[in-house]
DNA sequence: GATCCGACTTAGAAAGCGTCGT
DNA sequence: ACGACGCTTTCTAAGTCGGATC
């Protein structure tokens, strides 16, 4: 391996090399057949040797990731497939690959959708190469996952009602369920399965444990509020302050009575029956359709009350993007500030301070051959005139445009908006939003984006509603 | 019913890369 | 031609969840 140090003093023929190396590689490797239609690869190398890195306190951090050899590397390909050539070593010894044909025959009775997988040496578990985000496979499962969120919508209702009755059954654990799923419900939290030890100690609603919570009775003006406290999925910290009904408050306090900080919040629930619940209130329900649901809901919600049509398109796309937020805010996106923000930020508002500059002066030009065409009706003037106004206009455009960008980057500081655009909101919302308000797809989806969500742009019906 | 296993989605950070101003 | 900057792509860890097994 070469360093990246060291690649960057590379000359421009080596680095063109390199280059047509990677392209030949995708080339051979990360494209396959499936049903007869080539489709990219995702991850078709395999991880190379080096230390583990977890995320937050993991106590296997730094641990030695080791090389997986080709006979540790399983293939998944159909029967009658052409087997590839094995790879050979440095002394021409060939490497063998366990070649596993059709997976489905052997144990299971359902297709599995890997091409190869091995078992890596930190935790034990499955690494997988599975096929690119933009296949008809992954995108036909994306779909699925939407159209389970939107049969939400019709059963909602009920839903809620039975938690919040639960409230009040004479069974703890009903109570506990309801208190959870209400949670789950509310603040988009995930389900949050027990985890052992060799893992960061981190959290989701069913393994909440009463440390992680305080209730407040008053709380800015505010009552019955509960401040969450915990670390959830990738060490991320949820704190959050938040009223809660006032059977949710009493109902906390009993669950926490004659318990440790470290004892479970919900000791009488588990992932497992909260999913066996949900599956019988709804076919395909389980704690993350709320996650879908609510934040595709909030996106849809937010993009109608917040755009206005007589808007330009670079404030919808501001409208859009702060609709966005509020979704990542719901679904606790963070990110860290990136290492760069202060610098571009004084960037510009640099320009910011110079397109003024320039609109003051235009505009003060403007003035000036007003005048003179006062003066003298000559037809240069009139035209010099025009020409001014059009210039000033188009300075003003660019001044809102740079002060829209400024506003949204200071907002998007700690907030990633990736995650959620990804795999949370409907894209069919987004679609539907750029045809009724004339916003070209593009501005609010990269090319990745794009191609990912070919199957809803296809469709793209404008009254569309999840 | 608890725990394990296998397959899949979701996640933030790092690396890569194209563009733009100098 | 060159480095800074910002967006895109890659990387792989860390979740969810259903079914098998203890």
């Amino acid at each position: 391996m070469v360093k990246a140090e060291e690649r960057k003093n590379w000359t421009k023929e080596q680095k063109l090399e390199l280059k047509k190396e990677n392209e030949a590689i995708l080339n051979e490797y990360g494209y396959c057949l499936m049903d007869g239609h080539k489709q990219r690869v995702g991850n078709f190398k395999i991880e190379p040797p080096g230390l583990f890195r977890g995320r937050g306190d993991h106590p296997k951090q730094g641990k030695f990731k080791k090389r997986i050899l080709p006979k540790e590397v399983i293939i998944n390909i159909g029967e009658g497939a052409k087997v590839p050539e094995p790879l050979k070593d440095t002394n021409g010894k060939r490497l063998l690959t366990t070649i596993r044909y059709g997976v489905s025959s052997f144990y299971k009775t359902y297709v599995v959708s890997w091409l190869a997988c091995w078992v890596e040496n930190i935790q034990g578990s499955y690494k997988y190469v599975m096929l690119n985000p933009t296949s008809r496979l992954k995108g036909e499962k994306d779909w699925q996952k939407y159209e389970t969120a939107r049969k939400l919508k019709d059963c909602v209702k009920t839903i809620r009602s039975d938690y919040e009755r639960d409230w009040k059954s004479k069974e703890m654990r009903l109570r506990q369920r309801g208190v959870a799923l209400y949670f789950i419900d509310k603040l988009a939290l995930r389900a949050g399965h027990e985890k052992d030890e060799e893992t960061a100690d981190t959290v989701g609603c069913c393994s909440l444990r009463v440390e992680h919570i305080k209730l407040h009775e008053e709380w800015e003006d505010k009552e019955n509020v509960v401040e969450f406290d915990f670390l959830g999925k990738d060490s991320v910290r949820y704190w959050n302050f938040v009223p809660v009904e006032k059977k949710v408050f009493k109902n906390l306090n009993i669950f926490m009575k004659a318990k440790q900080g470290g004892d479970d919040l919900f000791d009488r629930l588990s992932t497992t029956s909260l999913n066996k619940y949900l599956s019988e209130l709804m076919d395909g329900l389980t704690a993350k359709v709320f996650r879908t649901y609510n934040a595709s809901m909030t996106l849809q919600d937010q993009l109608n009350k917040l755009t206005e049509s007589e808007e330009n398109v670079n404030s919808k796309v501001l409208s859009y993007n702060r609709a966005n937020r509020a979704v990542a805010i719901l679904c606790n996106h963070q990110r860290s500030v990136p290492k760069t923000f202060d610098k571009s930020m004084s960037n510009l508002q640099n320009k910011i301070t110079e397109k003024k500059k320039a609109v003051k002066e235009t505009k003060k030009e403007v003035k000036v051959l007003k005048k003179q065409l006062k003066e003298s009706k000559e037809d240069k003037t009139i035209k010099q005139l025009e020409k001014k106004k059009a210039q000033a206009q188009r300075l003003e455009d660019q001044l809102f445009k740079l002060e829209v960008t400024a506003t949204d980057k200071e907002e998007n500081k700690e907030i990633a908006l990736g995650t959620s655009k990804l795999n949370y909101l409907d894209p069919r919302i987004t679609v539907a939003w750029c045809k009724k308000h004339e916003v070209p797809v593009e501005k609010v989806y990269n090319k990745t984006q794009r191609e990912k969500f070919a199957w809803a742009l296809d469709m793209a019906e404008e009254d569309f509603v999840f």
